[in-house]
DNA sequence: ATGAAAGCGCTAACAT
DNA sequence: ATGTTAGCGCTTTCAT
């Protein structure tokens, strides 16, 4: 490869100059082009074959505007590096890839400012569908109505407005935590902690009504000072835990909501000096890739990433096909994966 | 918020409607709008509040075929849930953000074909840049011609063809290298691993280089058997460990050119019960955050994603607005990290 | 099977 | 300060 030519701004080839060249009109190339009926073997062959080899490339742009469609969905997320949130974008660029189309990825870092920014711009940009995940500063949804406004399918995932007329897809947070906490349970864990999130979020709440659930078919009271609110970052977990000890809280396990938060606990127990899991049990959620690195490994709960992120994309292409003024809800089973600092005995 | 109205294909307000509403034409209403010279400041402010009441939002489709530029720039990168990665796009956001430009980001999985795609619809989307990282299976770069044909920019960061005469950002990973490896001998390692990745790979190569520098420059005999090949993920990284004691080598460290094989080795090494770093020395690359997540924690070198993004964004722009037609070469310098699984003593 | 003409929504050059 | 006109590159009706 020789980049021997000066950069320059270059008109790029166009519908118009192959028909100049071969003697035709614009429209006959652009039904060639695009295999539609109408054209004859012979001149659709030239046009091909005179396309291929001036390098011509379809300009998107003029063609969205021409359709009134950009063949692209955006996608909002709080952001990218989540192993939760990059298996959601494989499922969609899948399904996306086999039903041509494009995605556009956004990551709000949990802003809210950000979030409404990128509605903005996508909108603009005249994207065929928004599909979000909303982040942690959002508990109004107001901006999302010029979704609506604009007449094209809008789909939450996983941190979803709950009580709302919208498509939502998530895992049923509530059966995830039930069954990690009772697992807890049965490994003869009873003074059990959660690290919760904010409560108006329904993924968050929801784990924390699978905890409550566990403890109470078990008969096992619920002590409030053990639930500790808004300890999802490694770092908060962290001091959470420190906290814990210093008060001298009766504990011997932590059910956490955030897999993050539930690494930073470990590690400090770890450095305590404590056993995890013969003397103190501990669990997460969302299998991030690391829990499987950690030691021990550590026990979490699977979110299906990569299938909510398929159910998402062909959820968009149903919407955008049958147009009918329903939506839908689906939940997802997640899955447990019992690990190795859970398992004692 | 209430989603009562069915959704429909809605026609969006457009600029003309506002001129019919307002008695005045289509251009008078643009100019407000973009806030250019000449509209009265009565008509302006009647234009704008106008336009803020019904919702107009400006059809980024249209004037970018107007304009022949889409203010939006183009990233391709092997994945994007690696901390690394991530940390540059976080950077290439935040310039592009102060910029008014906005990204699409696009991953490869390491595929060529994918990458050829994705090139493919960027140039049909008419893209204003193309920024890329390139994929393990790209060995020829002749699909990077086209969008030098299609006359934008076009920058190279981190996995980089060399010598070719286009922009490209990277690390010193030679450097890097040298001196986490001078720092493990200083440590007392005498007999260290490399476990390598591709030589085609400038950053691969250059890795092992730096290895190779800092034994020579210590008077440590270099041993053919201890460079391991193509040993970049966590499995490969494992498999290797373990062929290492399987042949029974006599090596008591590790430079890996990835994070994520020097955790399966370190993993490994742990479970036959050999202490780290006593007995035996880790040290990885690109500084992902579960390196700090570990125990002991992992030795690694920092590639400046962040900043490594702000530069790529950057060089961007000057490349837009300038267009001469030379090229750049970014060399930025690493930064290494001393953790618990090299420090003994 | 092909061509002519209009127009998607916007911007910009050229009037007035 | 405002209006008129043309056109970005494509698709789509309507002719022939």
């Amino acid at each position: 490869m020789v980049m021997k030519e000066r950069r320059k701004t270059v008109r790029q080839i166009t519908i118009k100059d192959l028909a100049a060249i071969l003697h035709t009109t614009p429209s006959t190339v652009s039904r060639a082009l695009r295999d539609e009926e109408g054209v004859g073997e012979v001149m659709r062959n030239r046009v091909k074959e005179l396309a291929r080899k001036m390098n011509y490339r379809p300009n998107a742009v003029a063609a969205g505007l021409r359709k009134g469609n950009s063949h692209t969905v955006g996608v909002i997320v709080p952001r990218i590096n989540r192993d939760f949130f990059s298996g959601v974008i494989a499922g969609i660029e899948e399904i996306a890839y086999e039903a041509q189309y494009n995605v556009i990825i956004c990551q709000t870092h949990d802003s809210l400012k950000k979030e409404e920014q990128h509605l903005d711009t996508l909108l603009r940009a005249r994207v065929d569908g928004i599909l979000v995940s909303i982040g942690l500063e959002t508990k109004h949804f107001d901006h999302f109505e010029k979704v609506l406004q604009a007449g094209i399918p809008l789909i939450f995932f996983d941190r979803v407005p709950e009580e709302m007329s919208v498509n939502r897809i998530r895992v049923d947070d509530r059966a995830g935590a039930r069954e990690v906490v009772q697992h807890m349970i049965d490994m003869g864990y009873r003074n059990i902690l959660h690290f919760a999130g904010p409560d108006y979020l329904a993924l968050y709440h929801d784990r924390k009504e699978g905890y409550l659930e566990a403890l109470e078919k078990n008969g096992i009271p619920v002590r409030e000072e053990l639930i500790i609110p808004n300890s999802l970052t490694f770092e908060e977990g962290q001091k959470a835990m420190e906290n814990v000890l210093k008060q001298g809280l009766r504990a011997d396990a932590l059910f956490s909501a955030s897999d993050y938060s539930a690494l930073g606990a470990l590690l400090l127990l770890q450095e305590k000096g404590i056993r995890i899991p013969e003397e103190f049990g501990v669990a997460g959620f969302s299998n991030e890739k690391f829990t499987s690195y950690v030691r021990p490994s550590l026990t979490t709960v699977d979110q299906q990433s990569k299938v909510m992120g398929k159910h998402c994309m062909e959820l968009f292409l149903r919407e955008v096909n049958e147009n009918n003024g329903s939506f839908s809800k689906i939940m997802l089973r997640p899955e447990v994966l019992l690990r190795d600092s859970t398992r004692r005995r």
